[in-house]
RNA sequence: GGAGGGGUUCCCGAGUGGCCAAAGGGGGCAGACUGUAAAUCUGUUGUCUACGACUUCGAAGGUUCGAAUCCUUCUCCCUCCA
C-alpha cells in the first residue's frame, strides 16, 4: 500500500520537507499526528485553503490524525508571509465569527468524529502568555538576524514590518511546541509560503525538547503566470455557498486555464491519478472535457452532490446542450412589475448584475448585453411582458454571466 | 526629540492656480478571434434624471472669479540623525 507520503508526492502537493527520507519512513509505518493551522481573517475559508484541506483529507485517509489548528490568536497578530501590506485589524467578535465558520466549513472535509481528528484554538494558550515569560523561554531560541535573512521578510524589508507581525513567527512556533506537548504532534504541514514558520516550530522543538519533529509544505495554487489562484474579480473564491455559490464556484474551475487542469485534478479532487493523468492529456477543444470533470468533482466536495449536479445542470442549459433552466442565477418577479415596463438598466442593478447605471450604459453600447440571446443596444430599454417567452426573460451580460427573470 | 520627504481615482504612479473627472502602466469590464482556455488586437473604466450636472486628489478651515495644485491647523506614513 501507498504511503501518504507518496500520495501526497504522486498528486502534486509536496514543495519542501524538512527531512524527506524521515517523513517518507514514518508516514508509512506510524499513525502520525500532524497539524495545518488557519487563521480566521475572513468569515469563511477560500481556494486557497481547499488545497491544503484536501492534504490534510489524503493524509487522515492513510490513517493518520489531523489537528486542525484555528489561528484565534496568531490572527491578532497577522501573518507577514507573502503580505505586503500589514492586516487590518480584526475585532474580537468578527474573530470569533470566522473561527466558528471555519469549524463549520472544515468540518464538513475531516472527519472529526470518535476522536479521528481535533479541531483547537490557539486563542487558548496564546491568549494567556505572560510577556517577560515568554520572552525567556521562547524567545531566546531565536535569532534576529537569521529570521530577517528568511525569504519571507525580504518583501517587507522595504516597505516596513511591524514588532508585532515579527513576533508571528514565534507564535507559530510555539503553537507546534504546545500542540507536541500536548498531543505528540510532530508533524506541520502547511502552504509553502509558511516553510519559515514551520522551520521555526521544528528548531524550537529541538531546542526545547530535544526532540525530532517534522515540516512538510505544499506547492501553492497559482496560474501561469505566477499570481495566486483562487481569486476572481470580485475578490476570493469562497467555500462558503452564501459568498461564492455552489454555480460560481463551479463556473470557475471550469474556465481554469488549460495548463492547470491536470495540476488542479490532481491536488483538488480525489480521482485516481491514472484518471488524472489521462484526463490531462487530452488536447485542444478535447479538454474542456476535462474541465467539466474538475468543476463538478471540485464543487461535489465542496457543496456536496446535489449542488454540483445542478450547477453541471445550469451550465448546460446556459451553454448549450440542453437541460433545464432550473438551476440557473435567477430572480422571481410579479407580472405586475412589468405590466408598465421596466427600466431594463434598473432591473440589472437589482439582479447583481451591474453596480451602478452609468456601468449598465457602457455595458449596453459596448453590445455586452443580450436578451434571451437578441443583442440589446437601447440603454434606455424598458422591459415588458412581451419581452419574455413562457414567463422568462435571460439577460446575458458579456460572454459567460447569466441571469434568469422569471414572472411568478 | 531634531531635520527632511510624502499621503492622488481599484492598485502603482504623473500632475505645483484655469486646457483636470485628473497622463501612463497594472488590474477590471466589454467587443473581435476562440474551445466557457491562454495569447493577441480594439474600446472602456467616479456618479447621475447624461452633448449637461454633481461628488472626488489624507481631514478641516482659508486665500482666489477659479484649488489636486497656494496658506493655516490637524492627522498618518517614510528616510536620515539621536
Amino acid at each position: 500500500m501507498k504511503s501518504a507520503y507518496d500520495i501526497l508526492l504522486e498528486r502534486g502537493f509536496i514543495a519542501q520537507a524538512t527531512h524527506e527520507d524521515e517523513i517518507k519512513e514514518l508516514l508509512a509505518k506510524e499513525k502520525v499526528t500532524f497539524y495545518i493551522g488557519f487563521d480566521p481573517t475572513a468569515d469563511s475559508l477560500t481556494a486557497g485553503h481547499f488545497l491544503t484541506i484536501m492534504a490534510m483529507a489524503h493524509m487522515q485517509r492513510a490513517g493518520h490524525k489531523p489537528i486542525a489548528l484555528i489561528g484565534g490568536g496568531t490572527v491578532k497578530i497577522g501573518d507577514p508571509s507573502g503580505k505586503t501590506d500589514m492586516r487590518k485589524m480584526l475585532t474580537d467578535e468578527q474573530i470569533e465569527a470566522n473561527a466558528e465558520r471555519f469549524k463549520k466549513q472544515l468540518g464538513r472535509l475531516i472527519d472529526f468524529s470518535d476522536d479521528k481528528a481535533i479541531m483547537i484554538n490557539n486563542a487558548d494558550w496564546l491568549l494567556k502568555l505572560n510577556y517577560v515569560d515568554f520572552l525567556r523561554e521562547i524567545g531566546v531560541h531565536f535569532s534576529v538576524n537569521r529570521m530577517l535573512t528568511a525569504d519571507c521578510y525580504k518583501s517587507r524589508m522595504e516597505k516596513g514590518l511591524t514588532f508585532l507581525e515579527f513576533n508571528y513567527m514565534l507564535l507559530q512556533s510555539y503553537d507546534f511546541l504546545e500542540l507536541y506537548k500536548r498531543y505528540g504532534c510532530t508533524l506541520q504541514m502547511g502552504g509553502n509560503d509558511q516553510w519559515s514558520n514551520i522551520l521555526g516550530g521544528v528548531e524550537l522543538i529541538r531546542r526545547k525538547e530535544s526532540q525530532p519533529s517534522f515540516g512538510l509544505t505544499f506547492n501553492l495554487l497559482t496560474t501561469s503566470e505566477g499570481k495566486k489562484m483562487g481569486k476572481t474579480e470580485q475578490g476570493a473564491v469562497w467555500l462558503d455557498p452564501e459568498k461564492t455559490t455552489p454555480y460560481e464556484f463551479y463556473q470557475y474551475w471550469r474556465n481554469i486555464e488549460d495548463a492547470k487542469v491536470e495540476e488542479c485534478l490532481g491536488l483538488l479532487t480525489f480521482l485516481p491519478m491514472d484518471e488524472v493523468k489521462r484526463l490531462g492529456a487530452l488536447q485542444d477543444a478535447e479538454i474542456n472535457k476535462a474541465k467539466e470533470v474538475l468543476a463538478f468533482e471540485i464543487t461535489k466536495i465542496i457543496h456536496g452532490d446535489e449542488e454540483a449536479k445542478k450547477a453541471e445542470e445550469a451550465t448546460k442549459a446556459l451553454f448549450g446542450g440542453g437541460g433545464s433552466n432550473a438551476n440557473v442565477p435567477h430572480s422571481d418577479y410579479n407580472i405586475s412589475d412589468f405590466e408598465n415596463g421596466k427600466d431594463l438598466i434598473e432591473l440589472m442593478q437589482e439582479t447583481g448584475l451591474i453596480p451602478s447605471r452609468s456601468e449598465g450604459r457602457r455595458l449596453i453600447q459596448q453590445g455586452g448585453v443580450r436578451l434571451n440571446d437578441v443583442q440589446e443596444k437601447d440603454f434606455g430599454k424598458s422591459i415588458t411582458l412581451a419581452d419574455f417567452t413562457d414567463n422568462e426573460l435571460l439577460i446575458k451580460k458579456g460572454k459567460k454571466v447569466y441571469h434568469l427573470i422569471k414572472l411568478v
